[in-house]
DNA sequence: CCTCTATCCGGAGAACCTCTCCGCTTCGCT
DNA sequence: AGCGAAGCGGAGAGGTTCTCCGGATAGAGG
């Protein structure tokens, strides 16, 4: 890649997450690319659907809520651990006002996003079956991708992700 | 009201539930007003906000799912009757591909959509109270809400939102 | 039955949005 | 330095929401 695309590339992720910050599920990508001081036609050849921004954006914390399943596998309650990954599952989803989880909700097959996703799912079929619980890690990923979202629609509310969590069987 | 202005109204109401039903949360107004073969104009004049279009829509359900819940309450088995109803309202929020779920999430005091809310919290609070359990009604709603919200992101996952459900705890 | 006015209609248009196309610029290899 | 390929970004098509206001009309009152 010329230097000056990957220059772009960068100015573009980071003005996609000032704005995703700011405006969650809202956001303008014409917002994006003024901000990243490009046209739009840049932007859409780097990043072709929001997706793919959006993964872009978030691709690390993706990575650090697996390392920290990974942590959490070696801790001496199992369904603890479960909780409390499921807790940081429910967090990132609703990182940027909900728009994670309005865009996960709509995944599909070979996306960028998909490959995320299946990230996370190994990470919590491992935490799973230490529980032995005969649990689905899709329903359970689900049911903590749609808390997430709950929570963020009242940002008034701060314990509610927590709360609704606390409502969850895991056993 | 006049005549025409009440033909009108009906008229465009029945075309917001067809394109509702069909394109759920991506609905045009535009469209709306096409199918029901008035100006956006007068759309906009008898329903100022899409909330205001939606409660029209599904004023009728929300009554019906209130009545329900009242004849839960004469039922032998409060808890069962509380999952039994909590699972309706799921229905009811997942309808029209999951529009209500989005939009009652974003619910403000003094709307008409808080209206119909709060006939739905009121109905909850009564088959919650036999229960006799401390859990709070405004959380499971939101709960509730969500799931059905997830539900309707899987259209291919028939069961998913009783699945979903069936990890909540009511004790 | 006719007239008149308050009420209501609905198209034009402003200000956004997403996304594409393509002529021009610029990088960096030779 | 020259040149080919890569990349840029504005113009623009077609969509959206929502407003404004000149003209049509329902239906009450004479």
């Amino acid at each position: 890649m010329r230097a000056d695309a990957a220059r772009n590339r960068e100015q573009i992720v980071q003005a996609a997450r000032a704005v995703f910050t700011q405006d969650g599920p809202a956001a303008s990508l014409n917002q994006v690319a003024q901000r990243a001081g490009v046209g739009p036609g840049t932007l859409y050849r780097h990043f072709p659907t929001l997706q793919d921004l959006l993964v872009a954006v978030i691709k690390d914390d993706v990575s650090a809520l697996c390392a920290r399943g990974r942590e959490l596998l070696t801790g001496p309650s199992p369904e603890q651990a479960l909780r409390t990954w499921l807790r940081a599952v429910a967090g990132h989803a609703s990182a940027m006002r909900g728009l994670v989880a309005t865009q996960l909700a709509a995944v599909t097959e070979g996306s960028a996003l998909a490959a995320c996703h299946d990230e996370i799912t190994a990470t919590g079929a491992a935490l799973l079956a230490r529980t032995g619980s005969g649990l689905d890690i899709a329903d359970l990923l689900k049911l903590a991708n749609a808390i997430g979202w709950a929570g963020e629609q009242a940002p008034g509310d701060q314990g509610l992700t927590d709360r609704l969590l606390a409502l969850v069987t895991l056993s």
